[in-house]
RNA sequence: GGGCGAAUAGCUCAGCUGGUGAGAGUACCUGCCUUACACGCAGGGGGUCGCAGGUUCAAGUCCUGCUCCGCCCA
């Protein structure tokens, strides 16, 4: 083996040896239990960063540990087609050869963009892979795979035929660039600075005006009203007055309406129906007009004068202009709002009326929200459930229409000729009412999220009820971010409870987002990034892996840089000679003769049991960082320190294969976190042709325990100590004599000797309990040892005189504490007993040590 | 504006249902090429647990308010 493991030199090899021998899929098996998750779909135009990294570790994480824990295991994987994104992905290359969408029409267009896909399609699932992902690559899925098509239709044509789905004239969120509606949810709220515009509208009996404050001056060609609230004095008697609308002459009414904020602005709200969703409501509900001043690409229509054709963003300086040169503006304010974005193209939403289809999410939501109330589905961290819960509450129906070509068309007809409207499973040939076969289909698409959210059952073969389907579904766990909960978790919820009448999976883990140095969230629009293709390259996988994780608290924002990941590279170094050292003695794993063990042996072996038993809870509890900070801490400051160095001393042949055993065993705990270098060990101890995968999460040894060893390296320590502080040679032999108080036998006396020598130089070691033989001494007391070296040589005594003084201050300080504490009647009252002992007993080793800190003082003194 | 979360060593994070000198990893200081590992070994310094109150025999841990930060929703 080489001296430092070199990921690069295994990694690629390894991932294809699992491949080769199929070792990640999984087929429904009577005999085992199922473990599954499905991997929330990344879109089809991604590539890594280090939020999917993360994610995707947890979800193999999970799945590895639960295949060693024998479950048979299914990760799921693929990618969603990610409508908008592609699209746009699609549309920049034809552009590039001069072309637009409309030049070629949609069924060429479609062509493309399936060339494409399978062109760039697979970037992000290969990345995956790299970073060692154990997904079933057989049972990969694509959302706009037939058989997904289908069940897309089926989830449509269901609810569209119980009236949960319809159709209106309706306010939306349009992107003026991608050139269609979005969702409530993909509008990303920005804080924007901006102004607030005061605009005299002048009455129309020309006796007085109102001024109106407005962010969206631009936006007044469309206005169709003017509101205040009836309950404000200041404006309330112009109710029922018309207002000269300024640089049109429009006529428009003042309307009362107690939605309006008397405190914002003047009190006096300027309502544009066809521009803002509010207004929108406010103009059904007084059956105000509305005038459509921009258009569907952000450009103003002929309703703005003389700005017609004008995009919005300089209409709205035009229109500050010349309001201000006809004596309309009064002033502007500075003034921060949100404003929204489209969380693709970060272009500012234009809310428009516009003929979209919604879902009607109420009666969705109900099963949905009982699934979490009852405990049926538990979010991990906690917390995160009363942000579902309250989304639940406050849901809006959802506009899954899309206007773009990349996407499952809309499955609905309409007759030309009567007017009928068809939604059926089978495409229709002619109209079922009027015989006609003057038909169209919809134009528009679906939302991506349509196809997502049926992503558990879809990709299991629903609608048909398939033996997949009955084996896997509900799956284990959803692994996500929070961003996802509403886009995603929410609707799965839904879709699962309406479709196939169960939850979709019991778990939902959301982890946090990884943010840089300085606590930004990383993007690729501020390059502050960290490209895990790059740790990657530079690190190896299962370092990239284990430092996230290492870390990443439960529901916490991990802030990471580069050298974040030298925690894994180095473990992983770590790791790698201690196999190097252990597997260049003579040794094997079945040559390990538990029978013939020692008190440290014993030790080493109990202390894996218990890593094995906390391991288990932890993983059990999503608590991820804490074990493998666990296995961290046994395999290097536990096993190579401590036990390895033992062995390494007394050249133990049974020591090495025990080690070679524990070591073996915390392989499979930490395979989980780094796949590939312990499945190259676990090779190199076995054989070329085994695999960590295929093996069984490590049985205890259920040994009886030995000496507590642990009191033997304390005192080791001290020795360590002392030698340091005093400036003696670690390497230099010493006489050791440890006080005790009682007489010990000889077989726990030899036992100590020998470990001791075997971790610092020794000359003699003696045990006495006159404490007259140890003058001209420095000592230090370990629990029931004082354990003392001549003074020899130029030895700071004044230094050592100063450090136990400080010692002995801080026992009286304690002493004080635990003596008021003692003197409390209510302490002794209402204190637990144990507690109460525990305090007494502590009083007696303070008394007892600065008792002792007092004679070494005094040796030191007499000796100086 | 409403909701949620966080604030612990210079930095990144642990610390479960309150209870015995608040822990890691990094960085820092001092020694070390010791039967694998300098991506290492041994030793060490460093924290009035954001602030102010409260509950309790006992608070980093529970409650209230405040400050600062982050996220989500409107």
């Amino acid at each position: 083996m080489e001296k430092a493991y070199n990921p690069s030199e295994y990694e690629t090899r390894i991932y294809e040896f699992w491949m080769d021998n199929n070792l990640f899929h999984s087929e429904p098996d009577k005999d085992k239990p199922p473990f599954t998750i499905v991997i929330p779909p990344p879109n089809v135009t991604d590539v890594l960063h280090i939020g999917h990294a993360l994610n995707n570790t947890i979800q193999d994480i999970l799945i590895r540990w639960k295949k060693l824990e024998g479950y048979n295991t299914e990760w799921l994987p693929g990618v969603d087609h990610a409508g908008i994104a592609t699209q746009v992905k699609v549309e920049e290359e034809l552009e590039k050869q001069g072309k637009k969408r409309e030049d070629i029409g949609r069924e060429k267009f479609l062509e493309f963009v399936w060339e494409w896909k399978h062109k760039h399609g697979n970037e992000i699932t290969d990345q995956l892979k790299k970073i060692g992902c154990s997904c079933d690559w057989e049972r990969e899925h694509f959302t706009m795979d037939k058989n997904l098509s289908r069940a897309v239709k089926k989830a449509f044509v269901t609810l569209y035929k119980e009236g949960l789905i319809y159709r209106d004239n309706y306010i939306i969120n349009w992107c003026p660039r991608c050139h269609t509606a979005i969702s409530n949810e993909e509008v990303d709220h920005i804080e924007d600075k901006g102004y607030l515009y005061y605009i005299k509208y002048p009455l129309k009996n020309g006796k007085a005006y109102l001024t109106v404050a407005t962010t969206r001056p631009e936006t007044m060609y469309g206005d169709t009203a003017v509101a205040v609230n009836p309950n404000d004095k200041r404006h309330s008697c112009f109710i029922g007055e018309n207002v000269i609308l300024p640089l049109t002459g429009r006529e428009i009414p003042v309307i009362g309406d107690e939605y309006v904020d008397m405190e914002f602005g003047t009190g006096a709200l300027k309502i544009t129906p066809a521009h803002d969703p509010n207004d929108f409501k406010i103009g059904k509900k007084h059956n105000l007009e509305t005038v459509i001043a921009i258009d569907l690409k952000g450009f103003m229509t002929d309703k703005a004068g003389k700005l017609e054709g004008e995009s919005r963003e300089k209409a709205r300086d035009k229109t500050i202009e010349l309001l201000e040169e006809n004596g309309y503006l009064i002033k502007v304010e500075n003034y921060t709002h949100s404003v929204g974005h489209c969380y693709r193209c970060k272009t500012a939403i234009e809310p428009y009326i516009s003929n979209q289809w919604f879902v009607k999410m109420k009666p969705l939501a109900e099963p949905a929200l009982n699934a979490v109330k009852n405990g049926h589905i538990k979010f991990t961290p906690e917390h995160w459930t009363k942000v579902y819960l309250h989304w639940m509450d406050n849901i809006h129906d959802w506009c899954i229409s899309r206007q773009l070509w990349w996407g499952h068309q809309i499955p609905v007809f309409y007759c030309e000729d009567c007017g009928e409207i068809i939604v059926e499973m089978e495409d229709p040939e002619k109209c079922p009412k009027c015989g006609s076969s003057n038909i169209r289909q919809d134009s528009d698409v679906l939302d991506t999220w349509f196809s997502s959210w049926l992503w558990p059952f879809s990709t299991f073969g629903w609608p048909e009820k398939t033996e997949n389907l009955r084996y896997y579904y509900p799956t284990d766990v959803l692994t996500t971010a929070s961003e996802i909960i509403f886009f995603w978790v929410a609707r799965m919820i839904m879709a699962g409870e309406k479709f196939v009448g169960d939850i979709p999976f019991h778990n939902v883990y959301i982890h946090g987002t990884i943010r840089d140095n300085k606590g930004v969230k990383m993007s690729k629009s501020l390059g502050n990034g960290i490209d895990p293709r790059d740790i990657i390259d530079k690190y190896g996988a299962d370092a990239l892996r284990f430092s996230m994780i290492a870390v990443s608290g439960k529901g916490q924002d991990p802030h990471i840089g580069y050298n974040t990941f030298e925690i894994g590279r180095n473990f992983a170094n770590k790791t790698w000679n201690i196999g190097r050292f252990i597997l260049s003695k003579d040794v094997g794993i079945d040559k390990v003769n538990l029978l013939d063990v020692n008190d440290v042996d014993r030790w080493i072996l109990e202390e894996f049991d218990i890593l094995s038993d906390n391991y288990r809870k932890k993983m059990a509890n999503f608590d991820f960082q804490e074990a493998s900070m666990d296995v961290y801490e046994f395999i290097w400051h536990k096993l190579a320190d401590w036990y390895i160095e033992y062995v390494k001393k007394n050249n133990s042949i049974n020591g090495f294969n025990i080690a070679l055993s524990v070591y073996e065993k915390s392989l499979h705990l930490l395979h989980p976190f780094m796949p590939f270098i312990t499945e190259v060990i676990y090779k190199k101890i076995h054989s070329e042709s085994s695999t960590i995968l295929k093996s069984s999460f490590p049985e205890k040894y259920m040994i009886k325990k030995g000496y507590d060893i642990e009191k033997i390296l304390e005192i080791v320590r001290s020795l360590r100590n002392i030698k340091s502080e005093m400036g003696i040679d670690i390497k230099k032999s010493i006489d050791v004599r440890l006080l005790v108080e009682n007489n010990i036998d000889k077989k726990t006396g030899s036992l100590l000797k020998s470990v001791i020598r075997d971790f610092t130089p020794v000359n003699n070691i003696t045990f006495t309990r006159d404490r007259d033989s140890i003058s001209n001494s420095i000592c230090i007391p370990v629990e029931k040892f004082e354990v003392c070296i001549p003074i020899e040589g130029n030895i700071n005594i004044t230094k050592q005189i100063t450090k136990l003084n400080s010692e002995i201050d801080f026992l009286k300080m304690e002493l004080v504490k635990i003596e008021k504490q003692l003197g409390s009647d209510s302490f002794l009252n209402k204190a637990p007993i144990d507690i109460i002992n525990s305090i007494k007993e502590k009083r007696e080793k303070h008394t007892e040590k600065a008792n002792k800190i007092h004679k070494y003082i005094k040796l030191l003194k007499e000796s100086n």
